[in-house]
RNA sequence: GCCACUGUAGCUCAGCGGUAGAGCAGCUGUUUCGUAAACAGCAGGUCACCGGUUCAAAUCCGGUCAGUGGCUCCA
């Protein structure tokens, strides 16, 4: 179901109704809250309310226990249609504020303002009168539609608790907001509930613990993750395969430093616009203040212009997996798909007017081949323009124009789905994101790319045009990953941690049944990965015939502990690596190896060369 | 940064006013074993940190730090 079904559903109209069951068991648990807004959402509804006491999750029981009983009731849901703008006002005044101070309504009034003239204004109205002969009432200024009787709300859960900025404004004041969900069928809410605790075991902060990728330090400080040997070989696999991607497409790589004096972020303009982001800088009263690196961008293009460019040079990519550092706020960090330190696949690219747009098409081709090579299929396109009522952006109206018309045209060339969002582009010029969700179903903008003429401007950079004069080129920043941090813990979700063969931290698990079969284990590891290992053979080895070398370079462990064979796949398994190798007498002697794969389980017994060719044609696949 | 919640051994968790417990992992020994946990023993914790209440605090209260779910912002 797509959002604009979802949106038509019988699903959505009762998590709307589910709202306001909520919104009324909250009022009569609690005289005096404010309710503001409580729409449904995609996987259930909240419900913004300004209480007087601070709500504690354990109150949430106490809710639902309410909430149930409502339900019971059988309320019918009535709408009605306000006379004028007056009578919404005394119906919000007189009937919402159910006996309480008009402060309870404060919100709802400015809602009533916010509604178009001639727009017709709608309430909702449930009510009952319960066997002690207690008479229940809610109504709520809302456009509906809603099912027809709170009694059809049965299966609901409420989950969580959390602070919302009044119109999602950090200036209004922090209402409570309480996040429901509700299903049709309690098998629908079971199975969601199921499929929650589900998602929890393929959290990468979870699996990266597991498996031995990564791990944060108190030490070291949040938001600065230390990556372990495995996670290390992940991250290092990953960018081979985009600098050799790049190397192909002309992209030529640069390296520059962590820090830099406060006088290029100035000239750059991130000292005005991004310093709330930035790590304290790093002041002395008679030398230089250098800022630790928030973005690559200025330093290359330091190297653009340390030298005199002709249009014959141009286009100019350079490509930097730089690391870069950002002051997030301490709420925001998450795992690794938010840090304080991370490193972009990075590039820029200077390009003339008319290179633009096959450039821009160039960049999003690459885009599309590494999501292909990492397997990712669920992600949207999100192009990002400029919001016309917001005066944050820089840079000449036609330039903007332009770039926006460029990249349009590049995604239809292409034959990309994407949409249009108005208001997320960057300051300095309009972008395409690339959007893929977590194992818990939140959105994060992975690649992305930039058109830019604002730095070009502020740097005066130029090249030398074919009349002889001096010309502005235009930036590209683009990163197809995104960051390798973001990527990577993405990439475990994605997996549940079983990473593709190619990208594996460790590819084949080579597993002896008895002590005298180490040696032979340790010639087919030599074999895979091209070089030799240092292995101390005390006992006595069975003997065999050396398994000749490959070019490989597979990844390759050898568990020689002395554990039983089944305590040693078990573990093998856990690690999720892609085959296992078993070899005992038989194999020594027949020069052949136990396979196990990862998601088929036993295949048998095969010769090396045998497994070799397998290997090679997955890889290659 | 703000709101709510959480913080006990490497990991998963129990204990929730009377001075710390399990399973797995680790170590040692025995076992040398053919497709998802051999057996036995040992060791491991100023119960995140600081302060308070109490005869007594992992347990109650306050603060700090970190994590989790959201909000605002973003790769």
């Amino acid at each position: 179901m797509n959002k604009a079904e979802y949106e038509q559903s019988e699903l959505y109209k009762l998590r709307h109704s589910a709202a306001h069951l909520m919104a009324q068991a909250v009022t009569e648990l609690f005289p005096g809250v404010a309710l503001a807004i409580g729409p449904p959402i995609e996987n259930g509804f909240y419900y913004d309310i300004d209480f007087p006491e601070p709500l504690r999750e354990e109150d949430l029981t106490k809710i639902e226990k309410k909430m149930r009983e409502l339900s019971n009731l059988k309320q019918p849901i009535v709408r009605r249609e306000a006379k004028d703008r007056a009578d919404a006002e005394k119906i919000i005044r007189e009937e919402c504020s159910l006996g309480q101070p008009n402060g309870v309504v404060k919100y709802k009034l400015e809602l009533l303002e916010d509604i178009p003239e001639g727009d017709p204004i709608s309430f909702y109205e449930q009510q009952a009168t319960d066997k002690q002969g207690n008479e229940h009432m809610f109504i709520d200024l809302c456009r509906g539609p809603h099912i027809p009787d709170t009694g059809t709300i049965k299966h609901f859960k409420l989950m969580s608790l959390a602070g919302a900025y009044w119109r999602g404004n950090v200036k209004n004041k922090q209402l409570t907001r309480i996040y429901g969900t509700a299903f049709e069928t309690k098998e629908e809410l079971e199975l969601y509930l199921h499929n929650l605790e589900e998602a929890k075991k393929r959290d990468h902060r979870k699996l990266g613990r597991e498996l031995g990728l990564f791990m944060f330090s108190d030490k070291v400080g949040p938001g600065l993750p230390l990556w372990l040997p495995k996670g290390a070989v992940l991250r290092d696999t990953l960018s081979d395969f985009l600098k050799s991607e790049q190397l192909h497409r002309g992209y030529e790589p640069v390296v520059t430093p962590n820090i830099a004096s406060k006088r290029l972020y100035e000239k750059s303009g991130h000292i005005l616009t991004y310093k709330e982001k930035m790590f304290p800088f790093m002041e002395d009263d008679e030398k230089e203040t250098f800022i630790l690196k928030p973005m690559n961008c200025p330093f290359h293009i330091e190297i653009y212009s340390s030298t005199l460019r002709s249009y014959r040079d141009l286009p100019v990519r350079y490509a930097e997996f730089g690391t870069v550092y950002r002051y997030e706020q301490s709420g925001e960090l998450a795992g690794m798909l938010r840090v304080r330190g991370f490193t972009q696949d990075d590039a820029h690219l200077f390009v003339t007017p008319d290179q633009l747009l096959p450039e821009f098409k160039g960049v999003v081709d690459l885009m599309m081949t590494v999501l292909k090579k990492l397997g990712l299929d669920d992600y949207r396109v999100r192009v990002g323009t400029r919001d016309p009522d917001d005066t944050k952006y820089v840079g000449h109206q036609d330039n903007w124009d332009r770039s926006e018309k460029a990249i349009l045209q590049a995604c239809d060339e292409l034959g990309l789905a994407y949409e249009i969002s108005a208001g997320d582009a960057a300051f300095y010029g309009p972008k395409l994101d690339l959007i893929i969700k977590d194992a818990l179903g939140r959105e994060w903008q992975m690649g992305t790319v930039q058109v830019d003429y604002n730095l070009p401007e502020r740097f005066e950079l130029e090249y030398i045009g074919e009349d002889s004069k001096p010309h502005r080129p235009i930036m590209i920043h683009r990163a197809p990953f995104g960051s390798l941090e973001r990527m990577i813990g993405l990439l475990t979700e994605q997996y549940a941690g079983a990473f593709p063969l190619w990208l594996s931290p460790v590819q084949v698990a080579i597993l002896s049944i008895a002590d005298r079969h180490v040696a032979y284990a340790k010639s087919i590891a030599e074999a895979l990965c091209g070089f030799e290992r240092d292995i101390h053979l005390e006992d006595e080895q069975v003997p065999f015939t050396p398994v000749e070398a490959t070019d490989l370079g597979l990844r390759v462990t050898i568990d020689d502990s002395r554990q039983t064979l089944g305590k040693k796949i078990r573990e093998t398994q856990r690690l999720k690596v892609p085959y296992m190798l078993i070899v005992g007498d038989k194999d020594a002697e027949a020069g052949t190896v136990g396979v196990r794969s990862r998601e088929d389980g036993d295949l048998g017994a095969m010769t090396v060369p045998e497994f070799i060719k397998m290997v090679r044609e997955k890889l290659n696949s």
